[in-house]
DNA sequence: ATGAAAGCGCTAACAA
DNA sequence: TTGTTAGCGCTTTCAT
């Protein structure tokens, strides 16, 4: 890669004339940047970042950090997030890392890297190491919460979101709820289950005949498989509730597969509003979470206090609210 | 950030020192690393990757362009290569380019942070200065190629995917078959649409009948236009096979609003093969592609080629085949 | 309007 | 076993 010191040799001028030139410094004459420029072009020249970065340039890398690209609503983040950045002049990197360990290493090499900042959707349950690293150094938090990061956080209301789309369903009349959640460990996981359990309480239902299943973050195995074995009960629920997305499209699948149909055979309120969502069967009652804004919004947020060198550890908290939309898959339960 | 000479201050030793002692070379006293080390932690130093750059490190910065991370596919794509990366030190930076302007923006800073390489799916008419960038730079095309980009390249045989799917059409008795893909200006789309022709053509079927509509890339929304269109028509085709993941989605959402069936009122093959496409409507008839093999293979063959300071401009270029799967989309015609 | 030189943080060759 | 020094490519004084 061409440097700067063999444009300047090429051209005839000194290293900082074309440091210069082609950072358009108006000392510099028209004529001698216009060669400074061809010449730039000619050997396919540019701008070392790393070099710039040593004399004190920022870089444009923000990071961000992913459990899990596939799924459509992470794919929505780092889309809108994507989008932000380049429209502010920043570069996405992108992290999956679904264990605390791969986490560590990548929050490691984005440091290294001196990246400008990281957004970071943080796994279950963090390294001590993750965690002084982070705390020194610009983040932000999104969906899910680790307390014992410093730092802002921007999430939905999952408590509400659940809450809601119980009362529905109770609402409708019916008793033997399943929720299938994802796990306990989670900020999320947590949220959600307290809302189930709320709804309960607020609506003056009986909470026993509620079913409570929870599974390891990221993955959606053990959701199918509860689901058929509940099916299986002499008693099944009439409702299912589910707490993660891609226990929804589990679940989906498996309920297909076994011609087991909604809302005959069961109610059932899905978290997530993947476009499919709406034609699966009936068309699928979901949890709908305004996703994109709330990734822009974060985006917005953190590049902001990144440029402007304010602290990104102050604590702030967004809550985006959710909504029900309501389709075919709930009805009241047969008698 | 601290700095190894702050390191070497607090240690009481010299900067060489800090740098070997973090670096586990054996010239250093166990003593001495320990200390270090030790130092290091509490002041959480974490080496500066820019300026080891400077000094000949190589970035482990992978660029991954991208048309759009919300499709599936190319999330596949992209967590297969992040796996790939990550597994060999590597970190992937992602760029979301839709048109030449944005891509030819983000190859440059990809080349200004001196990225160890780019994966790139380019977009259709990508600007010369793009082309001239990439000439001179470690990369390899995925699924879409430029043949004015001189690098390796892996994709899939578009051709006979729609062939395939074209023939199994054909075979049924379908005459009437239209084909809604994307834009020609893709190598994609074109070898497409060649393979729709060639279905024809192969099993001696009168191209008069068929239909063809092409779109712009990645977008999906004229796809639901023309299915309308068509089936308004005094005699509809009795066949849709689609040519991008988008039209398929576009298709089967505008087809259940609008109560249309399949394989009643009209067969349809779908290209791509999202985990949905299964249990749309009678489950759809789809081309599945091995995407998650194909970048997985695409990158080891890059990182191999980046360690070994192999050129990777050497035409090298990879086929994979895809597969059609049957399911109830698609019938005989009603005669 | 341009050049010379210092220095960012690090590693490696050379000294001791 | 450790320290000293040069230099990676760039920007930015300070000089001319």
């Amino acid at each position: 890669m061409a440097t700067a010191r063999e444009v300047a040799e090429k051209a005839g001028v000194s290293v900082s004339t074309v440091g210069r030139a082609l950072a358009d410094d108006p000392r510099i004459s028209a004529k001698t940047k216009s060669r400074v420029r061809e010449v730039a072009g000619q050997l396919g020249y540019v701008g070392n970042l790393p070099a710039r970065q040593m004399r004190g340039a920022k870089s444009n890398l923000i990071g961000l950090m992913l459990p899990d690209i596939r799924n459509y609503f992470y794919a929505t983040i780092a889309e809108a997030l994507s989008e932000c950045c380049s429209s502010n002049g920043y570069q996405l990197a992108l992290s999956i890392a679904n264990d605390p360990e791969t986490e560590a290493r990548h929050v490691t090499e984005l440091i290294s890297a001196r990246a400008a900042g990281i957004v970071i959707v943080p796994t279950a349950n963090p390294k001590r190491e993750t965690r002084d690293l982070l705390n020194n150094f610009p983040h932000v938090q999104l969906l899910r919460r680790v307390n014992s990061y410093k730092s802002a956080w921007f999430g939905i209301n999952d408590e509400d979101c659940l809450c809601e789309g119980t009362k529905h369903l109770l609402n409708l009349g019916h008793q033997r709820i399943a929720y299938i959640g994802g796990s306990r460990d989670l900020s999320t996981g947590n949220a959600r289950r307290a809302g189930f359990r709320r709804a309960f309480t607020e609506m003056g239902v009986d909470f026993d005949n509620a079913i409570e299943v929870f599974g390891p973050p990221s993955s959606a195995q053990y959701g199918a498989t509860a689901v058929i074995d509940l099916l299986n009960r002499p008693e099944p629920p009439t409702a299912l509730i589910t707490g993660t997305i891609r226990v929804t499209q589990a679940i989906l699948e498996i309920l297909h597969q076994r011609g087991v149909s909604a809302p005959e055979d069961i109610s059932i309120v899905g978290f997530g509003d993947n476009p499919e969502f709406k034609w699966w069967g009936p068309g699928l009652t979901t949890i709908c979470m305004p996703i994109e804004d709330l990734a822009t919004t974060c985006g917005l947020w953190f590049l902001h206090h990144i440029e402007s060198e304010k602290p990104t550890n102050l604590l702030h908290s967004s809550l985006a609210n959710a909504s029900l939309t309501i389709r075919g898959s709930t009805a009241p339960p047969l008698k």
